[in-house]
DNA sequence: TAACACTATGTAATAATATAACATTTACAA
DNA sequence: TTGTAAATGTTATATTATTACATAGTGTTA
């Protein structure tokens, strides 16, 4: 089972206003949104965001710098993360496939590194601006 | 065949300087280094880097924000490209692994999504480090 | 050559993203 | 209730990246 992560007063405003995103949020359109409920300080936001990946909350599109609910609660608290991107309108969406993080997770080469973790971004054009 | 693209003298500059790092660089730190030969300004830097990264002579590492040279004359101008990253020492290498790329650019799912181009970043740590 | 388009460069200012440092408060278990 | 970890508040600053505008080089074609 899961742990269970009472999120706190700053945590919860953040979380909440990402959760209800259809987009991902960067971290100073999160602030202006937020200011109006007492958080008005840059680092109250991205302490906020540092522990809502921690815990997976949500994650971060690095290719974008914003960030995004966690649709899949299977994705090993961060640890095994895909998404895909349309490169025309930005949508984002996390991609959930039990082959795909079946052969990542268990990927491994000639380096010798063992690996823990990993991101994965594909990029291209959505249904909908791919038929425009 | 691949294009042949010569560089520019910026370009030459900071590709050059990038090639023989064994570490990815930041931009910033990359302007430090190329001043005394009359590079002064960031966008300087950043035009460069832009160009490097689209005709595929660099890679941008997202989660780190810095650049390293492309090791893998095969990895199809930057449009497939996938990174080992100690999360100890930092080091990162191209991962060239044949049968990953051609799983990973061949990935496909219900979503109706073209996918014409993918990053992937792995996180451990490495021999060395794990060694310690 | 002259005209054109295209790429690259130079420079200043500024925007956007993220962290350091320090003081205080809250949650909660020993 | 005392200790400790987590969270908060606040100011300042560091780091990463782009806008805007002017100029110069490069190669192609009329
Ligand atoms: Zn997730
Ligand atoms: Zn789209
Ligand atoms: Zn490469
Ligand atoms: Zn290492």
């Amino acid at each position: 089972m899961e742990k269970q992560h009472n999120l706190s007063k700053n945590q919860k405003i953040i979380f909440d206003l990402i959760d209800k995103s259809p987009e991902p949020l960067k971290a100073y359109s999160i602030l202006f949104n937020v200011q109006k409920k007492g958080i008005k300080a840059p680092l109250q936001v991205y302490r906020a965001l540092d522990k809502l990946v921690e815990i997976g909350k949500i994650h971060k599109i690095e290719s974008r710098n914003a960030f995004i609910a966690c649709q899949n609660s299977s994705c090993q608290i961060s640890k095994a993360t895909a998404f895909s991107i349309c490169e025309s309108c930005e949508n984002v969406s996390e991609i959930s496939n039990s082959k795909l993080s079946k052969y990542l997770s268990n990927f491994a080469d000639e380096s010798g590194m063992k690996y823990n973790k990993y991101n994965l971004e594909f990029f291209g054009l959505c249904k909908k601006c791919k038929s425009k």
